[in-house]
DNA sequence: TCTGGGGTCCTAGGACCC
DNA sequence: TCTGGGGTCCTAGGACCC
């Protein structure tokens, strides 16, 4: 522990997807809404290009779970993580809204641009959650109170009226937190270093972050439920249980934690598509499809980073929710669809229990390096890297999914998989 | 009709090398 | 013939977060 203590910062948006839309559209203020992942309706309704508003209908909304609910919505007792069936159910009038992806990283670009004018020492947590380092723009408490409130207020000014944030201040990042979720919506919680110690013995175990659901169920069963127990445990004792997560817990009975700030964005350390299908799939062909079009997407993500992966994770879930998975690496690295298509496909028919139907496919790449384009040997690969670069670019512009592969709309994947399609349906 | 989708980090065991 | 120990890479799987 060093001697000057810091002052972190946490700030994260109340309902940040609900209010995105709410701001944007005024119909949707004050009124009970909840946003859904993606609508499901069939293979060619993946990412619809920006701007375009699906109606939302009930059989869209086949599994699919709420991901944000609206302080109104929330009211009703819709939460997050319920299926969009459930939540209906017990609030008739609420409005489903399919999530809207490029608005909400319009309004995190905002944020973080707001934060960086106060200082340098921003940490992005989530979409719509960072961390500050005030120690050197605030004198104390008092002053990091004020930079808060100027902050909240830029949000509201720059993001939209709608856009209201929590915030909470403290010695360390896993405290600042702590004090942030304490007071919600809008509150602005301050924890200083002489009240922590004595602020964190008066909270649940499981309001920490880090500490889930198996975590509290594992310290249970040891006799610790409260943060006043969990003190008494021995950093020994802790680290037989929990190996290096010991260390934390301990820590955290005490109000320590992590204080250091990571300004730089890091690299990614991984990629990854998955999809739950509107119904489960038997059929070899449509399951390829499928595959293929999760490719396309895996595909075009890590070639817009300007990444080549190296190894790569595959993951089936079965209807009876058994799932199973496998990952391994290659030598070469790969960015090409195509090529990830050809390493899933014969991933997958190693794990597949055929005549089990399918609810969903995961896929993920990792092993991520930034190595140059593969040299073709042939011209005919150069133009087909030619061809991926043109259809990328205009998945950039227009969405993905605007241009497709003859296989992913309606063709068997049979000898078609290479074929482009132009698709008008926008 | 029934729990999504995007990530990160850690651990453990086996293979393999020195 | 018998039996260490350390290190690293690989894969599987589990925990957490939003």
């Amino acid at each position: 522990m060093h001697h000057n203590k810091r002052i972190i910062l946490h700030i994260d948006f109340n309902s940040f997807f609900a209010s995105v839309e709410q701001q944007a559209n005024p119909f949707l203020r004050g009124k009970p809404i909840a946003i859904t992942g993606k609508s499901k309706r069939a293979l060619d309704s993946v990412d619809l290009p920006a701007g375009i508003r699906l109606e939302v209908k009930q059989t869209d909304m086949t599994r699919t779970v709420v991901t944000t609910a609206s302080k109104e919505a929330k009211a009703l007792g819709v939460k997050t993580a319920m299926s969009s069936h459930e939540a209906k159910r017990i609030a008739p009038e609420l409005i489903l809204i399919p999530g809207d992806p490029r608005k909400y990283s319009e309004i995190t670009r905002r944020f973080l641009r707001i934060l960086k004018r106060y200082t340098p020492l921003v940490e992005q947590f989530s979409m719509d959650e960072a961390f500050a380092d005030l120690t050197h723009i605030a004198e104390d408490y008092m002053g990091a109170t004020l930079i808060a409130q100027m902050m909240r207020n830029d949000i509201a000014n720059e993001c939209g009226e709608a856009c209201t944030v929590s915030l909470g201040i403290a010695p360390n990042k896993t405290m600042a937190k702590l004090a942030c979720e304490s007071k919600k919506p809008s509150g602005l919680t301050v924890i200083p270093d002489w009240h922590v110690q004595e602020f964190v013995l008066q909270q649940p175990l499981a309001s920490i972050c880090g500490i889930g659901h198996r975590i509290e169920a594992r310290l249970a069963r040891m006799g610790i439920t409260s943060m006043r127990e969990l003190k008494r445990a021995s950093r020994h004792e802790l680290h037989i249980a929990f190996k290096q997560y010991g260390g934390f817990l301990y820590d955290v009975a005490r109000g320590h934690g992590s204080d250091t700030i990571t300004a730089q964005k890091e690299d990614p350390k991984s990629i990854g598509h998955s999809y739950t299908f509107p119904h489960n799939l038997i059929h070899t062909t449509e399951i390829n499809r499928h595959l293929l079009a999760i490719c396309e997407k895996v595909g075009f993500r890590l070639r817009k980073k300007g990444f080549y992966a190296t190894r790569l994770n595959i993951h089936l879930r079965y209807g009876n929710t058994r799932s199973d998975g496998m990952s391994f690496r290659f030598k070469d690295p790969l960015a090409d669809t195509l090529d990830l298509y050809k390493q899933a496909y014969t991933c997958m028919e190693k794990i597949r229990h055929r005549h089990e139907a399918i609810r969903l496919i995961g896929l993920s790449v990792s092993g991520l390096v930034k190595s140059p384009p593969p040299i073709s040997l042939w011209p005919k690969q150069e133009k087909h890297y030619e061809a991926i670069l043109a259809v990328d670019a205009l998945s950039q512009r227009y969405g993905f999914g605007t241009v497709k592969r003859g296989s992913t709309i309606n063709l068997s994947f049979k000898e078609r998989v290479s074929g482009w399609h132009y698709d008008h349906e926008q």
